[in-house]
DNA sequence: CTAATAGTGTCTGTAAGACAATATTTT
DNA sequence: AAAATATTGTCTTACAGACACTATTAG
């Protein structure tokens, strides 16, 4: 078949059907450890192997609401939670039954209760993003992707409020931006860069109602601001690696 | 039917089939201006309008390179191009005929000669983004989606280059720069700001053959460096409203 | 010659990062 | 009391932006 009578005449019904899935990198912080959401497959292809949550979108349904629905049925969670689109992936051969397209999407949340597993996955648990097990399909990939996109938000948006509680103190702020980076970053710079970060976190007037575990004085609490954009950013330690 | 049927049942090929578009937003700089290219859509629906190339995947085709296909198709354009992946878009009632769901790339040409016609389009041609026709299906929205990536990607990527030639002076990016933010920056400090980010650029030793149109000396010639990111950043002038 | 442009020098304000200091709280 | 932590202060360096200046070329 050469290029004019594609063009002429395509017609996809006589293809073989395309599926369309959404997939879900849910990250939360739990014990000072980034998490991943994934689900444990009950089925072939991959029985038994760890993947993303997610699954078919649905007649009538838009591309984000299959996302916050796949979520909310690993989760229970609705409201919350910050969502937002990632990538899509449609390699053809990455799922070995049919051609599927994936829209990925990537979740943040606080700290969460474990997740009630669907009736289509064995099992569904937060999983420390440093100690994974072999995941499904392209999932590993996607999964990179969207850490990559965290770590970049977190330079330039409010995103790491998502992590945090409705209120929480700088040094809780502090521990997202250390969990997501992977890196000490200094007590005392830090605190005043986010205080003078316009919009960035508001004052509650409260404070703890005690000290930190190991001693220290109580520490003013905060909300977030209404910041869409940091302005100046907090820029990652240098990364040389990156660059070239 | 309630939840525990569609996890346990569901079956895509039961439902009416999902087809899988790219759209490819093509922007590239001519005579001072940004444009983008268009198709005027010779069928129904949306037809007279005009419309972001694109079209099916085909079988066994990855998305980048049904993306690339579909440039080349309407640029003839092989190699020298710049493309990434944009967003994607799945709303239902997006297309009237059928359910699309379309992945959106972003490509950056340096200025190109007139695109021919594809045979299912009326015509293809360069517009420009500030004034522009109106499109068809929810193109305008991607295409703003895309002009908004591009003017991001310019503060902390050498993406720049991709609009510009194999070669080119400091004054030639700065009105890239210019063109795409659409606003007048200081061409003293963006000169030494260029030279002094690594990587950026490098020089070939050349000169222009002559001065500018109007006067002044020979320019120094650059071609593109090895940088994947600027650091640190060319930073927009200042965008208050953005930030809240 | 005049106007325009390439490229460099200088100065100022802002902000990042190193480091120190103080106050408050837990054990 | 000792250790840990919150918060603020000080100093240095990097860098963005304003502005000025010189050199070179077109017309």
């Amino acid at each position: 078949m050469d290029e004019s009578e594609f063009l002429a005449g395509y017609d996809p019904r006589a293809y073989p059907a395309v599926a369309v899935t959404v997939d879900v990198v849910a990250l939360t912080i739990r014990g000072g450890a980034l998490h991943v959401l994934l689900v444990q497959r009950g089925e072939q292809p991959y029985a038994g192997l760890w993947a993303l949550p997610g699954g078919f979108i649905r007649p009538g349904e838009d591309l984000p609401e299959a996302a916050a629905r796949e979520l909310d049925e690993e989760t229970g969670l609705t409201g919350r939670v910050h969502i937002e689109q990632l990538a899509s992936y449609g390699a053809p051969e990455r799922d070995p039954r049919m051609r599927i397209v994936s829209i990925s999407y990537l979740a943040f949340a606080p700290d969460l209760p474990d997740p009630r597993a669907g009736s289509d996955a064995a099992d569904a648990a937060w999983h420390r993003v440093d100690r994974l097990p072999k995941l499904a399909f392209d999932h590993e990939r996607i999964l990179g992707h969207g850490l990559e996109r965290a770590r970049d938000k977190l330079e330039y948006t409010p995103l790491a409020t998502a992590f945090a509680g409705e209120r929480f103190t700088i040094s809780e702020l502090r521990a997202v931006y250390e969990t997501v980076w992977g890196v000490p970053l200094h007590a005392g710079n830090f605190h005043r860069k986010i205080l003078s970060v316009p919009g960035f976190v508001e004052s509650t007037g409260e404070t703890t109602e005690s000290g930190g575990a190991r001693g220290g004085p109580r520490a003013k609490l905060y909300r977030a601001g209404d910041a869409r954009l940091l302005h100046p950013a907090l820029l990652r330690p240098s990364r040389e690696e990156e660059i070239r």
